[in-house]
DNA sequence: TTAGATACCTTGCAATACAAGATACTTTAA
DNA sequence: TTAAAGTATCTTGTATTGCAAGGTATCTAA
């Protein structure tokens, strides 16, 4: 169990909001964008792990998606969020924001802290 | 992919830094303990999760244990953290912070959050 | 001895990230 | 025509691991 392991497995709860994310806020986009956002943000994303996630989030009615040709190579395929999407991706930052939340109450000993927002005296 | 899916999927990584902290602050402690600690910060852990769990981190020399009586009820594993797991511990915290950071330049579209080293580019 | 509470541990299944490799289209250049 | 290189999508096999369910052991109380 090395930390490369354990940094893997962060990684991986927090995929779906991530790429829902950022094809919400491209409007549309395609795979290899995606995984190059992901790396920007220093999310280290493979091909074999994107691909399987679009489709599961195709099939789950998320996402939608439409072929476009390329100037400069194979044609793309551009996904988007369909409404059952957006209402999704509401549904996963508000999952993210309790689990950072939660890990925060555990990590430092179930001192009372409160959201930085209402803290605010 | 139901929301509880997802959300069991976003606990996965985090497991292993949350109990190490609780164990961190208790100064030492034993499963039941982690457990209730685990729930109050509204991270559902069960049995099964948890006992393979520490039992890697031991494994891993992270963590060690002594048996301990109790007056009501067999008897508990106390364990407590190694150096290494000291050293783990601060490594996990790092890897979490650095996550937290990424997930928020990627759902946020990438906007230009404080990234102290590229600010000059 | 029976029942219930507390505590620890194991087995089997399902989900899934990822490495590696396959397929397909376009352009460029012999 | 053929070959090579670049871009893009997709599949297969493996390893990890959270969790439901069930099991074992100890202590207390009737």
């Amino acid at each position: 169990m090395n930390l490369e392991n354990i940094k893997a497995q962060m990684r991986k709860g927090v995929l779906e909001y991530c790429i829902l994310s950022i094809i919400s806020n491209e409007g549309r986009c395609y795979a290899s964008q995606i995984l190059e956002r992901l790396k920007e943000a220093q999310l280290l994303v493979v091909e074999g792990t994107l691909y399987p996630l679009l489709m599961r989030l195709k099939n789950d009615g998320y996402l939608s998606y439409e072929w476009e040709e390329s100037r400069s190579g194979p044609p793309r395929k551009y996904y988007q969020l369909t409404a059952a999407g957006k209402g999704f991706l509401e549904e996963l930052r508000r999952s993210w924001n309790e689990l950072v939340q939660a890990v925060q109450t555990a990590a430092d000993g179930n001192a009372e802290i409160q959201n930085p927002e209402s803290s605010n005296a």
